[in-house]
DNA sequence: CATTATTAAGTCGTGCACGATTTATTATCT
DNA sequence: AGATAATAAATCGTGCACGACTTAATAATG
């Protein structure tokens, strides 16, 4: 794997001679310095609920299927075991969640919304549409970039989609 | 700030009912994704030289403006400075940069590469080869990305623009 | 059926990332 | 000039993120 650099520099490097060298011409950069941006801009749309970024996008998760598994979270999150696991613990204790072992198969664990948990949903609508006003991007573009952030993932993350279908 | 959310919903949510309420419908929740995977993509092929990716990206940087300021770099990179100080004590622990105060103000450091971080430059080329290769989207296609994305970084965090000219 | 392999979460150590605060230096204003 | 404000890094505490490893449970194999 990655091994396809010789023929792309012979065939890229040719015709674009100095493309991506600069750290803000990359797209990579670009995906980095984004979610750094967003992050913060979430940060005071959250903190009234008393969440962080990851600990919500997680809730939201749970809203569209309700009892997932961990490793279903991991899939669609694209997080390890490893950073899931205390974030849930926290959003258990916060009261959001609550988590129970799998009856058949006792190695997994199922998450599911409490109260409080499905109530925060409410909220969600407004927080979504202040980032994307906050973006002050048409709705088109943001399409776009959808699209494209999707197929980038799923081609550089060489397991499953980030979606089965649709 | 922000509170241009009303009359979003008037104009948005009437036209495209539900639009963002799924979790990977969401733009930030694909940037979100794609900055791990590709996080994930960096990291075997920044291993055998020994550095992560922010440390890499900082690098970066400096290849194309050596002596910056961690002012300058924070900006940069939109990080902020409790971020970035651990991250150059490390990279100067490596042997990469160097740290030294200004002459004129003693309340900025600025940070020069070391001969050893000169010459990671070498392989820089490769590596960003290797990611463009791995994403499978042609050129055309991560130049709009980038184009939007830094649209997006500029509008959402409301400081300078990421790069003053170009 | 017992052994081996695989899978699912969780633990641990390192590094990134932030906001709030601190310290030290420079700028501003009577 | 001397008090006050502003600025630049650094420090501290919390949470995210990963890889490597461990633990426990299920699956596969002889």
């Amino acid at each position: 794997m990655y091994n396809h650099m010789q023929q792309w520099k012979m065939t890229m490097t040719s015709t674009h001679p100095d493309l991506p060298i600069k750290a803000d011409d990359m797209f990579c950069f670009a995906v980095y310095a984004a979610s750094h941006v967003i992050n913060r801009a979430y940060a005071p749309l959250l903190k009234p609920l008393g969440l962080t970024y990851p600990q919500y996008i997680t809730l939201t998760c749970l809203w569209e299927t309700d009892g997932l598994g961990v490793g279903d979270l991991s899939r669609r999150l694209k997080m390890e075991s490893s950073t899931l696991t205390p974030l849930l613990k926290r959003l258990e204790r916060l009261g959001h969640i609550e988590r129970r072992r799998g009856r058949d198969d006792e190695r997994q664990v199922f998450v599911f919304l409490t109260r409080s948990g499905k109530a925060l949903r409410k909220k969600a609508p407004e927080v979504t549409a202040c980032m994307i006003e906050a973006t002050r991007l048409d709705i088109g573009t943001l399409q776009d970039l959808v699209g494209t952030l999707r197929r980038l993932t799923d081609n550089l993350g060489n397991d499953q989609p980030s979606t089965a279908s649709r």
